[in-house]
DNA sequence: CCGTTTTTGTTGAACGCTCAACTACCTTCG
DNA sequence: CGAAGGTAGTTGAGCGTTCAACAAAAACGG
């Protein structure tokens, strides 16, 4: 049986190169910003964020990567390198002897502390002073959607 | 003088959050699908589709790099690449003698058809289909006003 | 229980991107 | 004209990601 593309019209054409555009060139700009600023990708700032987020400044490796989007590999490889920075250790897990714990180190408290205002700055800079408070709202609303979408068909 | 962080209020956070997830999802669910259909990471696919629109299918490499909002230096590498795949050829440009134009080969404009039905149903799948007429519209808008906002201050 | 399956995390190779350095050519202007 | 500066494109090194393969431990199921 021959399934019918269903191809874009020129609405949904406009619409996907504008989102591909804007979302590249958003993420391309702070990736740079930090990258300069602060010596870390983008990846790597979300990975401190959210283990300074976490209690303990701790989390399993699977939950890391689940909050943060990332493979279980990629996630090794950026603790790797964030470990050898010196921002984040290692630890085993007591309760499960294939589980790794990573944490945050002082060292890297200071250095996410030292980086967030520039980056935050930047967020709103290139992000939400571009928008509208309904924009932002529609925005919200619209990743939601499309997140969900995405985990649950 | 000390400029105090304009950081970011709860919806803000929340907003932020679920555009980076929704952004980075969606495009490693396109990215992993063209790679596994096609056998091209999207920023290959979009340079094919550039030149498959150009007049004669070919582009300066200055215009394409624009076109795709990418560096040169990475549109140098991509355009090696996809030389060495037989999709793409190079030639002397007569007007410019730096220049050089990118042209799409019978070859790649073959994959690019045989690759566009099935990427273009994930695009509709995965972004259309989450999203409402209205929402579409605001995404449009949006994407703009980004675009615009961070191409021009 | 004990074999099977699943989960957890790591590893190395291949790939694509960034950055800085570089060549070659064009443009500008004294 | 000719020197200075700008533009076009390439290159190689280093970095981060993906993918597939893997080891170890836990969970499952008869």
């Amino acid at each position: 049986m021959v399934l019918m593309t269903r191809w874009l019209d020129p609405d949904e054409q406009r619409t996907w190169r504008a989102f591909l555009a804007a979302s590249r060139a958003l993420m391309e700009t702070l990736d740079r910003e930090l990258q300069r600023d602060a010596g870390m990708p983008h990846a790597y700032y979300e990975i401190l964020v959210r283990l300074s987020e976490a209690p303990d400044r701790r989390l399993r490796m699977s939950e890391l990567a689940d909050a943060t989007g990332s493979s279980r590999s990629r996630l090794s490889h950026a603790v790797a390198r964030l470990e050898a920075a010196g921002w984040v250790r290692r630890e085993d897990c007591p309760t499960d002897r294939r589980g790794q714990l990573a944490l945050l180190t002082d060292d890297g408290f200071a250095t996410l502390a030292a980086a967030a205002p520039g980056h935050v700055e930047g967020v709103r800079r290139h992000l939400f002073d571009a928008l509208s408070p309904a924009q932002v709202d529609q925005l919200r609303r619209i990743s939601e959607a499309l997140t969900d979408h995405l985990t649950r068909p």
